[in-house]
DNA sequence: TTTACGAATGCAAATATATAAATATTTAAG
DNA sequence: CTTAAATATTTATATATTTGCATTCGTAAA
């Protein structure tokens, strides 16, 4: 019983650090130029987004440490992605819910 | 031109203002017991959840003020509910890829 | 191996958020 | 009008987040 509580309380957590990550505006860019499977470095993103390459690669990290986005390394670039397709689909729910 | 990107980062900043009131494990657990067009009091909330009065209504006020949740008084009672339905689905999506 | 490029990290200041205790407000009942 | 119940707000403290600069790390090319 408590282990059950205990377990639906870490999952919220677990669920909340997730959206936590998708959480800011800089951050639901980046997921918005990579849907559709688009895979784009660091350097890309900091540039399409106008930010500092270190607070983009923070941001980045963010979103990997939480299980948004997943990473590999080519040569000297850093390519990241989304490990969940679906996870596009949070982004366009709330900007419908949000541009009405 | 540059009207269309300020454009684009107010939608962008309402859409992460909604995700973030969304992206804490009480909130979160405050909407799945709304789904489904549940109405739930300040009271019943802080009884399901086991956290204080004050800390609930806190939550309910961010959740709110964000646009996630609607209420409606009812003498000594305000109940809260969702605004939009489709919001429930970002729970269950963050929760699948959080759960594997 | 030296150099240069792309990416990640450490750090600090500013800002924002979470929590709960205390207080205030609103409403219904007596 | 007074009281009590349900909410909301204020306040204070603790904690977390954001950002950019400076630096370091990893890799490939010269």
């Amino acid at each position: 019983m408590l282990e059950i509580k205990e377990l639906d309380i870490d999952k919220l957590e677990m669920a909340a650090s997730m959206l936590k990550a998708m959480a800011h505006p800089m951050r639901i860019a980046i997921l918005k130029h990579l849907e559709g499977g688009k895979r784009l470095t660091v350097t890309e993103i900091h540039e399409l987004l106008g930010i500092e390459q270190s607070t983009t690669s923070h941001h980045l990290g963010i979103l990997k440490d939480k299980g948004v986005l997943c990473s590999k390394r080519e040569g000297k670039n850093t390519f990241y992605y989304l490990k969940y397709e679906v996870l596009s689909q949070i982004v366009e729910c709330v900007h419908s819910c949000t541009c009405e």
